[in-house]
DNA sequence: GGCGCTAATATTTTT
DNA sequence: TATTAGCGCC
């Protein structure tokens, strides 16, 4: 240690405020770090990674970075590369999914936790999987899907997942038949994946929990490893992500001492630090638990806290604008961002007729600040509630020739062939899955039917082999007809034939392209003279690309080993693929730089996948009270201030400019809805917004034609847009017809009423009036349900 | 056993 | 509006 080198290393903290250099260097205790939204919270991160390892001399094998998106985890560790060197690589760097992926792979295989018998080769479920399984579940307990929605029964299992409860709680804790019927719907879900040697999203964080709680030393193995534990995104982490954390630090950790009461040897805490802003926490629907973060000094009572308010992003009339509208929730810690950029622009604001006229307006707008501000469309991104709503911004960009991306929405690899082909290559890795089986038994139709079907899963059950056993064993299957028996043999020939492919560790390209060619499943689609199977064969081929870069190209993935990193060896087997393929977000798939070609196409998303991201120029649109604040958050505080949370959220990624409409009808899944303005709306500073155009300017006159305003002078109408305007028009017509035949009733809290199907339930509250009357009705076993009276088959009793 | 039609039904947000 | 499940017919 040199005296005259006492200065450290300034270049990590050059350019840093105080509160930023605070965290970057602060050591011992745990850290939470309030970073408002553009206060440079990545910017701390990779420093004080970059710090850790350059000062502290941390190994960057003990460090563990989890972050929210698989992009975020990619450019956190570029960044941090840039700063240190390519020793960085050997960082865990990774989501909580892929983080847990890893640990998995290499532990899970012969331990008995979630029912045991996992091999290290699992399947990954998505919802879709899920769902699929699910449905197969409640039809295999006879349970009326009526009242037993998979995507419902769904929700609650992962809702029980995310707070750590596994079936055997949850038939311990059902307290009405209704529940009783959801646990065993867990139960058997559980277990047909466990037969099918997969594991859903909720589970590898559960599962990875439940194993280090009932495995102490391979936890300790990991708490030796990781002594630096840094969480962005605090805010949105659940229970069993909590859990993780506490458990890979070893912080407040007491009630698993007793584990260890075999004489391993206790490793001390890990440093950790979480960073996140309570403000933008807007996941809570899917279990984020807010008080993980509220909580931070409780749960670590020697715990310190550095708020960053300073932001660098935008300017203060956007600022105001979000901590105005912010400023309403209630039970928050205040906090108010400001910034030196100056007050800039003023907001513009706009009522469109309808949403293709919020959509012109949005391209006007565009051309407008293209010509007269030199800003390029890349600089301009469009915000929306709800994906369904990026139709009209779709169809009115191609019109007026506005280059645009859609970010999320009709996922790649949700689509049909996408997933078929994915399913293919998942049975070869892990015959036991059995959706990915059942999946592909007959696409493309090979003759093997439903009844062919149920006899091998008969087969199945009575030997107790899984289902592609069965399927091998197929002639011992009573009642399957020569047939069905030569078309499933030739199937199994197929399989087994492309397996030792996999074997043979053929590339995972190589692979797919065999799997499309022998399965018949190019051959079907090119045989067809459906235009939409052209777009699947043209899906197909970049899938096909997609595994070919993948396979030339490795990208150290979320889950690569380090070892083979530094040796520059990265796996690229099918199974390495597969998993990169299955943890991939929406968020991840926006390019990298919006310069280059992509310079004049504008980028259209959710709010929910703009966390995170930072453009000139945003347009917030559709601000209506049942779009956003969406309609089930109406009447519901908590879910409400989620709401004003991801408008807070919206508000927060303009630097430069930033637009807010609403329209005053817009067609929801076909009639024509009118909608009154946004709260949110009403929550700006009036002074802060120059409205262009007002709903008193256009009301007195109604404008019952959608067709209307300028769509004319645009050029001819496409033949989509024909058929759209004009299908729209006739249904706005037959709803005008249909709704004076049923009445709304009108109920007061404490009627009775009858629904067809909950039965007799009693009206708790109602909200809203007319058309949009919701009324909280309490069914009893059926639980409480909030129905929108339009719809709602309920009669008054 | 397969195909094509009709009808119902759904729309929040996503790792 | 778009998909999908179920049903009936070949």
């Amino acid at each position: 240690m040199s005296t005259t080198q006492v200065t450290p290393d300034s270049r990590l903290l050059e350019g840093l405020n105080d509160p930023q250099r605070a965290a970057v260097t602060h050591a011992g205790a745990p850290l939470l770090v309030v970073a408002g939204a553009g206060s440079g919270k990545t910017r701390v991160l990779t420093r004080r990674i970059a710090w850790l390892i350059d000062e502290r001399k941390a190994h960057p094998g003990s460090i563990l970075a989890i972050t929210f998106t698989n992009k975020a985890a990619a450019e956190m560790k570029e960044r941090v590369e840039d700063l240190v060197g390519k020793r960085a690589r050997i960082m865990w760097v990774s989501t909580f999914h892929s983080a847990c992926v890893r640990i998995l792979r290499k532990e899970i295989a012969g331990l008995d936790i979630g029912g045991g018998g996992f091999k290290s080769n699992f399947s990954i479920y998505d919802a879709a999987d899920s769902k699929r399984l699910m449905t197969l579940v409640l039809r295999d307990l006879d349970l009326d899907p009526k009242r037993y929605q998979p995507s419902a029964v769904l929700h609650w299992v992962s809702d029980h997942k995310n707070e750590l409860r596994d079936p055997d709680d949850a038939v311990k804790d059902a307290k009405n038949g209704f529940e009783e019927a959801y646990a065993s719907a867990y139960v058997n879900y559980q277990r047909r994946l466990r037969e099918a040697n997969a594991l859903d999203f909720d589970d590898l964080i559960m599962t990875t929990v439940q194993m280090f709680q009932a495995f102490p030393d391979i936890r300790e193995n990991y708490r030796r490893r990781f002594r630096h534990v840094l969480v962005d995104e605090y805010q949105d982490t659940n229970h069993a992500q909590y859990s993780l954390i506490h458990q890979l630090c070893g912080q407040s950790l007491e009630e698993h001492d007793e584990a260890l009461a075999g004489g391993a040897e206790r490793v001390p805490p890990s440093e950790l630090m979480v960073v996140g802003d309570a403000d933008q926490s807007i996941y809570a629907f899917r279990g984020a638990d807010i008080r993980n973060i509220l909580d931070f000094e409780q749960d670590f009572p020697d715990a310190r806290t550095i708020l960053l308010e300073q932001n660098y992003r935008s300017t203060q009339t956007i600022l105001n604008a979000a901590n105005a509208v912010i400023g309403n929730n209630r039970g928050r810690t205040p906090k108010r961002l400001w910034s030196d950029a100056g007050d800039g622009e003023r907001i513009v604001g706009f009522v469109a007729d309808d949403g293709y006229d919020e959509a012109r307006f949005v391209s006007e707008e565009i051309d407008r600040l293209v010509d007269e501000h030199g800003l390029r469309p890349a600089d301009v991104a469009v915000f929306y509630r709800t994906n369904a709503q990026s139709r009209a911004f779709e169809e009115v960009f191609i019109r007026t020739g506005q280059p645009y991306k859609v970010v999320g929405g009709v996922r790649f690899y949700e689509r049909r062939e996408v997933r078929d082909a994915l399913a293919y290559l998942r049975v070869l890795v892990n015959t036991a899955d059995e959706v990915s089986l059942r999946r592909i038994l007959n696409t493309p139709k090979r003759g093997i039917g439903e009844r062919a079907e149920a006899c091998v899963a008969a087969l199945a059950d009575r030997e107790r082999v899984t289902f592609w056993e069965a399927l091998v064993r197929a002639e011992e299957a009573p009642g399957l007809a020569t047939r069905s028996l030569k078309n499933i043999q030739a199937f199994v020939g197929i399989i087994q034939e492309l397996q030792s492919m996999v074997a043979a560790d053929e590339r995972p390209d190589v692979i797919l392209e065999s799997v499309l060619e022998r399965s018949g499943y190019l051959a079907e689609l090119e045989a067809s003279d459906d235009p939409q199977d052209d777009t699947r064969v043209e899906n197909l081929a970049e899938l096909v690309a997609v595994a070919r870069e993948f396979a030339e190209d490795p990208q150290p993935g979320p889950s690569a080993d380090p070892a083979e990193v530094e040796a520059g060896t990265v796996a690229v087997g099918l199974g390495d693929f597969l998993e990169r393929v299955a943890l991939v977000a929406d968020a991840d798939q926006i390019p990298d730089s919006p310069d280059g070609d992509d310079s004049g196409v504008v980028t259209l998303m959710t709010l929910h996948t703009a966390k995170g991201l930072e453009f000139p120029v945003v347009f917030l649109t559709g601000l209506e009270d049942g779009v956003f604040p969406h309609q089930r958050s109406l009447g519901d505080q908590p879910e409400l201030e989620e709401e004003r949370r991801l408008a807070y959220v919206g508000l927060t990624r303009a630097q430069q400019r930033l637009h807010v409409s609403r329209a005053l009808v817009r067609s929801a899944w076909g009639a024509p809805v009118h909608n009154p303005a946004s709260r949110f709306l009403d929550e700006l500073p009036v002074d802060l917004v120059d409205w262009r155009r007002t709903a008193s300017a256009q009301t007195q006159w109604g404008r019952p034609d959608l067709s209307s305003g300028q769509g004319a002078p645009l050029g001819s109408p496409t033949a989509t847009g024909r058929r759209n305007f004009s299908s729209a028009a006739l249904r706005a017509d037959a709803a005008a017809k249909a709704k004076p035949a049923r009445e709304i009733p009108q109920l007061d809290p404490g009627d009775r009423v009858l629904h067809d199907s909950f039965g007799m339930g009693t009206v708790v509250s109602v909200e809203g009036a007319a058309e949009k009357a919701v009324a909280s009705i309490d069914f009893g076993s059926e639980g409480v349900k909030r129905l929108l009276l339009r719809y709602a088959p309920v009669e008054k009793l």
